[in-house]
DNA sequence: GACCAATGTAAGCAGTTGCTTACAAGGCGC
DNA sequence: GCGCCTTGTAAGCAACTGCTTACATTGGTC
């Protein structure tokens, strides 16, 4: 009988099994604290085949990694960009994978698949957010802000009962908006210029 | 001969080595990144001895950490606390040890003596900060500051060329200054208030 | 039913980690 | 000179890591 109960005998199943697993425990753990051991176990299956499917824990991360962590950038408005990247930090009941993009953002070291990633989403994210501000570098106050957004990441994934960690969300949201808002707002008249196009 | 050269037989001088070369090599990749081999070999030390006079890694990182990383807290008043801290922090050639409170504030996980230290280390700089402004939300207010400072401190130790490496220190600084004082200043009134006690 | 590629499993390999142990050697008190 | 605690050394252990290999099992094809 083909379609016996579970699934045996299913490399597709068993793919997309090992996909969900790793985006969770990557998500939740970063790349180099999550072990192909606890994927495999997640996904209850055997330890050998995510190598047969994947190759490598590196290229299993940019498997789960591809195409994630910006759709954020596609459908906002860069005004929004910010508050939107914040909700979704600081959501109670986030899906599989919502953190996935703080993790990765925040993840160490200089070799892995993980830099690479790291370094590719952050320009991205950079590059989004420069766009905000006319000063001659706006690169630099857009990393200042992406480097916030990560700091917090750090500290909420870290501490386990500091204000951050409970606090109202919306409160947060609206400090650190108003706040980030002195380094990538336009100037009154350059806005004006720009509307004038 | 007892005054050989070098220093054989010399357990005060061993520990010495040992601990410098903790200071550094922690300060440098943090604490789970840096193995007790790597920190007996760089003091020309053997590796068991390291375990003889420390008992362990944690608590080798316990010894290193004692005291240090709060030498600003009792130095600077506290308005100019953040200032210093970045000055510290983007300081081109710092003196090994200078980035052990960045790298400790910056430690990952939950276990190990790393996150005890981190946790005690975070609370008395927020409770420093905490203290420059009158919200009643002033501890998020301070974190949320704090968070900044270890996301800066994480993206500068992960990305070789973005413009945090290389920019201009004083502008760093200003720009942070500026942003951070919409969370951190007290209002007109009450500051006066505190200045007429 | 026989073949055979696809799928699944168990065991293990090599490298790394923190830490221990068994031992050699130096040097001080006597 | 002798004993013995202190200091230093080399080797290795157990646990963990990513990854491989040798083998069983399944199920479609002919």
């Amino acid at each position: 009988m083909t379609a016996e109960p579970g699934r045996r005998r299913d490399s597709a199943a068993t793919r997309a099994a090992l996909l969900d697993a790793a985006t969770e425990l990557f998500a939740e753990r970063g790349f180099a604290r999550t072990t192909v051991r606890d994927i495999a176990a997640h996904a209850g299956v055997n330890q050998a085949l995510l190598f047969r499917y994947f190759g490598s824990k590196d290229a299993l991360y940019a498997a789960v990694m591809a195409g994630q962590g910006r759709e954020l950038l596609e459908v906002e408005q860069p005004e929004r960009l910010l508050e939107t990247v914040l909700r979704r930090m600081l959501e109670k009941a986030p899906r599989p994978g919502d953190h996935l993009l703080f993790t990765a953002l925040r993840s160490e070291g200089v070799d892995s698949a993980a830099a690479e990633i790291r370094k590719a989403l952050g320009d991205d994210y950079i590059r989004a957010l420069s766009a905000l501000t006319d000063a001659e570098d706006g690169d630099l106050r857009a990393e200042l802000v992406l480097a916030w957004v990560i700091g917090i990441s750090m500290v909420r994934s870290t501490s386990a009962k500091e204000p951050l960690k409970s606090a109202n969300t919306e409160e947060i949201i609206r400090l650190v908006l108003s706040a980030a808002r002195t380094l990538l707002e336009r100037t009154e008249e350059q806005a004006l210029t720009e509307m004038e196009r």
